[in-house]
DNA sequence: TCTTGAGCCTGTAGTCACTACAGACCTTAT
DNA sequence: ATAAGGTCTGTAGTGACTACAGGCTCAAGA
């Protein structure tokens, strides 16, 4: 193969290994426009560079942060603009942490509920449960969409 | 239709809205297994009553506390076995009292780096954004596989 | 030289837990 | 008579991957 002659490019398992990601997720991540399409060789491998490493892996650490495809499509837009304004992404990292607060409270009260119930039970071999019984029971039913 | 002549039973739509449950969602659990397949009417109308109401509420009851659909059918197979020691159950809920732990653990990690980096920012009109930059920073790429 | 294995290519299907829709049928009220 | 609304079916779409089948090229070992 020509690596060599195109010069110090690599090819997408050691974009993989570099970024700690999966190797179809790269491929995934071209496919939805996340990373660009990168040059071929010969053969119709692609070609990576360092630029595409940074790339990879501001996409991933945007993910490992809870944000979502969309939300690290518009950084990126706003990266690539050049126009990156602070103030625009400080607005929208606080949108996504106050996403993350919300998620941790519903946690919070999930972990509640399920530890008063583990709490109430004998754990004995006993056909009666505290446990069953909480699940049985549904309180406000009548609750207007949230997960 | 012979609703009344059935007696007391009632539409899917009705098991619906009594249970909070989406529509779909009714004839879904039903596809999967985790609600019984009802009678039907004449014209081929699902024929529910009490019992079912009570079998989705623990289904969304389960749901609701974080508990996917496989953890239910097992707790359901515990109740329907009859043989259902109350010891097992609080087992499978206290592993999934620790998974929700986790989770909230992994999520307030993700809070404090995100609060973090919006404190530095400055959040004027600045191309330089240090937001920005702790995304593209990508620390312990070597990292075994969590979420 | 042959062969084996690794790595890459493509497209597609599977995952989870729904949700939504199209097109047909039936019921109910006006 | 007709219009609105509920129900039936199967299928496709969501998000964010992940896995696989079937085929190609390439480098190294016997």
């Amino acid at each position: 193969m020509t690596d060599r002659a195109i010069g110090r490019g690599f090819k997408r398992g050691e974009l993989a290994r570099r970024t700690g990601s999966n190797l179809e997720t790269v491929r995934y991540y071209e496919k939805i426009g996340l990373i660009p399409e990168p040059p071929r060789s010969a053969n119709d491998y692609r070609i990576y560079d360092e630029a595409h490493v940074r790339r990879l892996r501001f996409v991933m650490r945007g993910r490992e942060l809870g944000f979502s495809i969309e939300e690290i499509r518009g950084l990126l837009e706003l990266v690539d603009g050049g126009k990156q304004t602070c103030g625009e992404v400080k607005e929208r990292t606080e949108h996504h942490l106050s996403d993350v607060r919300a998620k941790i409270a519903d946690l919070r009260r999930i972990e509640k509920i399920l530890a008063q119930t583990a709490a109430q039970c004998s754990g004995d071999a006993v056909p009666e449960c505290p446990i069953l019984d909480a699940l049985s029971s549904y309180p406000d039913v009548g609750d207007a969409g949230h997960r």
